[in-house]
DNA sequence: GAAGAAATGTAGTGTACGCTCCAATATGTA
DNA sequence: TACATATTGGAGCGTACACTACATTTCTTC
C-alpha cells in the first residue's frame, strides 16, 4: 500500500477531503462517506491506504501542528518567544484545525486512552523543546527547572488558546507575552 | 409528564445515571441504553420525562457550570495564593465534575455558541475575582494590567488542570506555583 | 374506590455509520 | 511482454444508536 504514484496521489486526495470537511462540519461531522465523496474515491480505495478514518484525521491535525513549527528541522535554534510565536500564530491563524486540534486532545483524549497516548506523547516533545529554549535563556536553571517552567508555560499557552477559540476577541498574543521571562520580551518586540 | 412524586425521582435517577456516565465515558460515550440502563428505567420511561438523550446532557452540563461558578458570597478578602489553591483542589479533587466542565468546554463550548456562552460567562466572573486579588497583591497595578494577570493565570491553571486530566502523576500544584509573584509565593509556603 | 392522567418496560423500527470483500483494472519491474 | 503487486469502486455486512408504539401498571384526586 502507497507504493505507486497513483496511491500517493489518491492519499493526497483523501488528506485534503479530511481537511477541508474538518474545517466545514466539524470532528463529529467527518464521515468516511463524506471524505470519499469529496476525494472521489472508492471506500476500498480509502482502506488501501489508511488503517481507519482516525488515522486521515490525526494526520491532517499532525501535518497542521507541523506547518507552524519555528524549527522543523530541530536545530535547537529558536527561542521562547519563536515558540510562543508559533504556538500563537497556530491558535490564532486562518487554519481551523488549532480548534480541531483542541477538540481531540481534550474533547476525547480525556476518555479515549488512545488519544491520551498520543496526546501526551506530542506534548511531550514540545516540553523538550521548551525545556532546551528555557535553557538556552536562562544557563542557570536547573534541568528540572527548567522543565517545569516549559510544563507551566506550555499548559498556559494551551489555556489562552481555549480562550480565544471560545472568544475572538480575546487578545492570545498580549496575553502569551506575559508569560515571558522580561528578558526574552525585549527580544520578541525587536 | 414529570408531575408526579415518582415521576421526579425517576428524573433524577437519570440525572444522576447521566451525570456518571458523563465523567466515566466522556460525551460522546454516553448512550442512551448506558443512561437507562444505569438508572434502572426504560427507554419509555426516559421519554416520558426528556424530550431527546441531548435535553439530559445538556441538564447536567447547566449544573457542572454552574458547580464551578466561584463562591458567590465570597467576601474579597482572599488571596492570589488562596485562589489558585482553590483552583487546584478543584481539579485534582475526587469530583468528576472537573472533567466533565473541561470536556464540555472544550469538546462542545468550541462548537456550540450556547455553552460557549454559558462558558464564558462563569469564566468572566472567576476572572474578576483574580483580578481584585491581583491589585490587593500589588496596588501599583493599573487595573488593565492587573486584568490581563489575572485572565493569563485562570487560562494557565485550566492548562494545569487538562494536563493532570490528561496524566494523573503530573503535579498540577507544584506548576501551579510558578504562577505565583515571588511574594505570594513565600506566603503560601508559610 | 372509581376514573383519568402519568409512569413504566419491552419489543421493536429506521437509519447512519465504519468497515470488509472481492473482482476488475492499473502500475511498475525485469 | 509477462508477471507480481498495488489500486480501485462499490455493494453490502454488522452493529450501534436514538427513538417510538403500546399495553400494562401506578399514582393522585375527589
Amino acid at each position: 500500500m502507497g507504493r505507486y504514484r497513483v496511491g500517493l496521489e489518491t492519499r493526497e486526495r483523501i488528506l485534503s477531503a479530511t481537511r477541508r470537511l474538518l474545517s466545514e462540519v466539524g470532528v463529529d461531522g467527518v464521515t468516511l462517506k463524506a471524505i470519499t465523496d469529496q476525494a472521489r474515491v472508492g471506500a476500498g480505495s480509502f482502506y488501501n491506504l489508511f488503517d481507519s478514518k482516525e488515522e486521515a484525521v490525526f494526520e491532517v491535525v499532525r501535518e497542521a501542528i507541523e506547518a507552524v513549527d519555528p524549527d522543523p528541522d530541530g536545530e535547537g535554534t529558536d527561542t521562547l518567544a519563536d515558540l510562543v510565536d508559533a504556538f500563537v500564530t497556530f491558535m490564532t491563524g486562518s487554519s481551523p484545525i488549532a480548534r480541531i486540534y483542541l477538540q481531540l486532545a481534550v474533547g476525547r483524549g480525556l476518555t479515549d486512552r488512545a488519544i491520551a497516548t498520543r496526546v501526551i506523547r506530542s506534548h511531550r516533545t514540545r516540553v523538550d523543546r521548551f525545556t532546551d529554549a528555557w535553557l538556552r535563556e536562562d544557563p542557570t536553571l536547573t534541568p528540572e527547572a527548567a522543565e517545569r517552567r516549559a510544563q507551566t508555560m506550555l499548559a498556559a499557552l494551551t489555556g489562552l488558546g481555549l480562550s480565544v477559540l471560545l472568544d475572538e476577541t480575546f487578545d492570545m498574543r498580549a496575553h502569551a507575552l506575559e508569560l515571558l521571562p522580561s528578558s526574552a520580551v525585549s527580544s520578541a518586540a525587536s
